[in-house]
DNA sequence: AGCGTGACGAGTA
DNA sequence: ATACTCGCCACGC
C-alpha cells in the first residue's frame, strides 16, 4: 500500500466515497453493500449497490457483495474467475463442490473468512472520506 | 407531487 | 432451499 493517510479529497459525492472505499479491498478478501456503507458511516446497501452498478472500470466489484456472499447470477459468473485468481475462500456445501457450469451463478463467498477487516491504515482513509463527504 | 425500479437486507412461511 | 413480504432510499419518469 501507498500513502493511504492523505487521499486528496475534496468533497465527495457519497457514491464516490463508496467506489474508493470499495477500492481498498484487498484481493482476496470480500465485503457486504450494507458492510461497506457501514465502513463509511454513510448510506445503506442500497446506495453502495448503485454506486458498484456505476463504479469505473478498474474498481473491484467482485469484493462487494450481498450480506449472503452471493451476487446477481450474471455477475456471480463474471466474478468467478477473479476469486479463483485471488484464492477468495467460497462457501461450498460440503456435498456439491461448487454450484453451476462455470463454478456457477450460485456461488458465494464465505464471508466468515472472506471479509475485510480494515487495518490501521485502511481505518484512516475510510475516515478521510467520511469526513470529506458533501 | 406521485410511481416504478434496483448489483440490498432481514424476517417469515 | 424457495418464495414471498417489508423497510429502505436514490433516481428517473
Amino acid at each position: 500500500m501507498e500513502d493511504l493517510t492523505q487521499w486528496p479529497p475534496g468533497p465527495f459525492e457519497l457514491s464516490e466515497a463508496l467506489v474508493l472505499a470499495a477500492q481498498l479491498v484487498p484481493p482476496g478478501l470480500a465485503v457486504s453493500y450494507g458492510g461497506l456503507a457501514g465502513l463509511l458511516g454513510a448510506g445503506g446497501p442500497r446506495q453502495a449497490g448503485r454506486a458498484m452498478s456505476g463504479a469505473p472500470d478498474g474498481t473491484p466489484w467482485w469484493r462487494i457483495v450481498r450480506a449472503d456472499g452471493s451476487l446477481p447470477p450474471s455477475l456471480s459468473v463474471r466474478a468467478t474467475p477473479h476469486y479463483r485468481e485471488e484464492r477468495t475462500p467460497l462457501k461450498g456445501h460440503p456435498g456439491n463442490p461448487t454450484a453451476g457450469p462455470d463454478g456457477g451463478p450460485h456461488l458465494r463467498v464465505d464471508l466468515a473468512r472472506a471479509r475485510w477487516e480494515p487495518d490501521e491504515a485502511e481505518l484512516a482513509v475510510l475516515a478521510a472520506l467520511r469526513s470529506g463527504l458533501g
